[in-house]
Parts: structure tokens; sequence; C-alpha cells
DNA sequence: GGGTTACTTGAGAAGTGTTCTCGATCACGT
DNA sequence: ACGTGATCGAGAACACTTCTCAAGTAACCC
């Protein structure tokens, strides 16, 4: 049985507040900056409980780095993410699921799952470095 | 200018003679397996090197470790990899490289990256899962 | 070939993101 | 309230990767 902490409540209203993908220890950096005392451990735990739970989607950042991110529908999709700010538009792509799932088939492969990520300067940042350039 | 060594001609070869995706250190396990006694570090650099020339694909396992393989093309192309055994099938798919390209393009976004991957198990490795199972 | 020089190497230290340990704390059913 | 076990958090431990720097050596010039 899975208890009621704030300390859970805190990281999900973070995730909530943010409408990209963060990580764990930006995440506890924004946490920290509004004065919770919550801890790094904490926020790891709660993140991946959510994620299994299916309340929050991660993927891996280019850099390795596991991202979080509390998402509209907790139907499959894919994402659309600026590797800048991390501005995330959520996509979803039937001929994409089948052709990967065609794909695992054809090859004799079982148990299939894809990882599919568009990663791009969104229209914003795009602006911003075109100015700066 | 870039020097040849025997230690880049050895990470290139233990690369060629793999056929799947592996990490650093599993190379660097087989090189030494075979009395080689070159450096982590070193191989860590090789690899690098190959990915940035093209000669390598790399890519990122769900456990956030970096994969690298020589492709036998270097063209932009996707894969098929058996989660347990590293087994790697080369794919191609236009329709994905339009998909992605285009829906980036629609949201705003501009140099757009993709990742995509399939990860599986490879029918041997199915057939010995249910055998052990 | 011998000398020069800058690139490369490798052992270990350091860095980074994440998980583990374990005593203290606290949620929750009773 | 109480008891009990889930949860917390600080720091240690971990896994992977990169950095440091002294020693080694490939490549260029003569
Ligand atoms: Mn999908
Ligand atoms: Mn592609
Ligand atoms: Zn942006
Ligand atoms: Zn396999």
């Amino acid at each position: 049985m899975k208890r009621n902490t704030w300390q859970r409540e805190a990281v999900r209203g973070a995730l909530d507040a943010n409408d990209g993908f963060v990580s764990a220890q930006a995440l506890h950096s924004a946490l920290h900056a509004t004065g919770s005392p919550i801890g790094l451990a904490t926020v790891y735990r709660a993140l991946a409980d959510l994620a299994v739970k299916g309340d929050a989607d991660s993927l891996q950042s280019p850099e390795g780095e596991s991202l979080y991110r509390a998402c509209s529908t907790n139907l499959h999709h894919h994402h659309l993410i600026c590797r800048n700010c991390g501005l995330t538009v959520e996509i979803e792509a039937d001929a994409v699921e089948r052709w990967a799932k065609d794909v695992a088939a054809q090859n004799g492969f079982t148990q299939a799952a894809h990882v599919v990520d568009v990663f791009g300067l969104c229209a914003a940042c795009t602006a911003k470095a075109a100015a700066s350039a």
C-alpha cells in the first residue's frame, strides 16, 4: 500500500507546473528554490513511481539524462522536444506505430518496444538564437 | 592530423568483429580477453572518434549506456536491436524520415533530429527464453 | 637512420547521474 | 492514541564516462 506524503504531492505538483520535460535534479532544485527541504533521493523515487504508474512519461535526453513530464494523456504517444528550453509537443502517429510493430515481426523479434523522439529548437528558441547570432 | 596507432586499429577491428551493438566496456573486455593491453580511456576515445567520423553508429541503450556498432552503410538508417544479445538489423524507412521532418516543421521547430530505435528479443533469444521458462 | 615535436596513451583521479543503506520519521489502519 | 511498517533523507556507494598528466611514440624533416 502506497502512502500519501507531502513529498510525493510536491513532486507531482512541480511536474505539473512544468510544461516541458525536466530532470530529477532540475525538479529537486526547483523545489528547493521554493523552500522545500525535500531530499534528492525522494525526488528520484517519486518520479520513478509516477513513471511506473503511467502518470508521467520519461525519456532519455541525447546526453543520457532521464527526463520526466506529466503528460495530458496516458495513451501511448511520442514527443517533439526543444533541446534548449524543454518545451514539448505531444505527437501521435499511427503510421509509426504500425511500422515499428511490423518491422519487428518481419524480423522475428518479439516483445518489441520502440523509442521515437524528435528533438529540435522550438520557434521561440530559434528566434532567440538568430537574434544573438 | 590523426595518427595511426595499433590501439585505434584494434578498436576498429573489434567493432567489425562484432555484429551487434556493444558498449565501450564490453569492447575493452573483449580486447583484454585476447591479450591486448589497451586502456579503457583509449577505447572510449577511439569509439567517439569513429562515431564522429561516421564510421560507427552509436545509440543509447534503454539503461543509458552508449553502444556502438560498425554499420554496413554510412547512409542514415535505424536499428532493430535484440536487448538480450545485441543482434542488430539495420532498417530504413523513408516514411518515418518524412514524418519526422514534417512534424517538426509543422510545429515551428528547426534543426530537428530524431531518435528512432526498436528493441526486442530476436528469434534465437525468444526461443531460448521459452525453453528455459 | 636520427632527431624533433606534437599527438596519443593509460593509470588513476575526478565528474555525473542514479541507486543504495539504514537509522529516524511518519502515515494510516486499528 | 498506538503500533507497525512504509517512507524519508544524508551520505555512501555505484556505474559509466571524461579528465589529468607523465611517459610513449607516429609522423615529419633533415
Ligand atoms: Mn509509438
Ligand atoms: Mn531516420
Ligand atoms: Zn525552446
Ligand atoms: Zn538476441
